[in-house]
DNA sequence: CGAATTTGACCGGCGC
DNA sequence: GCGCCGGTCAAATTCG
């Protein structure tokens, strides 16, 4: 009833997502390694058509409200990562929720900084994290981090307008 | 006037 | 134990 959030429910079983497995902030501190989706489509493998998404179930903190005062033995909360790669040549890829930008950081591997946004809603703690892809500019990484609590704020009439709307913005010469 | 955005500083974790 | 990196929050500013 309430997973029309979900802009691709295809995170199904099946592939269980064998094909991506670059996004490991593991190596920070080695220069080398950290390669963000660079290798994603470094070789031949490029975005052809307008995404490449990895779902990834990330055991990370939990961080939630319980309200019930005292709360113990959280469960572990996977806060799954959604990645999608766009290619825009705008990083304004509004998909209909709105964001408010907390911080941005400059990335080593990148020359292009990383934005930080997070849903205004209240009780939905969504985080989003647009990042350009150094050797390709018009590469966007969007990732999506938590689940969205609420209906979408803005017209949202199928996926295909929102596919639509990215290769509006995408302008193939 | 209110909300959103910007930039800087601070904090935590991990590595060495 | 210290240093470094990444991430988040906070205050000030700007836009609508």
């Amino acid at each position: 009833m309430e997973n029309y959030q979900m802009f691709f429910p295809c995170s199904s079983g099946g592939d269980g997502g064998g094909g991506l497995s670059a996004y490991h902030h593991a190596d920070m501190s080695s220069v080398s390694g950290s390669d963000i989706f660079g290798n994603f489509h470094g070789g031949d493998m490029e975005v052809s058509g307008v995404l490449g998404m990895k779902t990834e179930v990330d055991a990370a903190a939990a961080v939630e409200a319980d309200g019930g005062g005292k709360k113990k033995g959280e469960k572990k909360v996977r806060k799954p990562r959604y990645a999608f790669q766009t290619r825009s040549q705008v990083d304004i890829l509004d998909d209909g929720y709105r964001w408010r930008k907390y911080g941005q950081k400059a990335v080593k591997n990148n020359k292009f900084p990383r934005s930080y946004y997070r849903c205004t809603h209240q009780g939905c703690n969504v985080k989003k994290q647009v990042q350009r892809l150094t050797r390709d500019e018009g590469v966007v990484v969007t990732t999506y981090e938590g689940m969205h609590t609420h209906s979408i704020d803005r017209p949202t009439d199928n996926f295909e307008q929102i596919l639509s709307r990215m290769q509006i913005y995408s302008t193939p010469f």
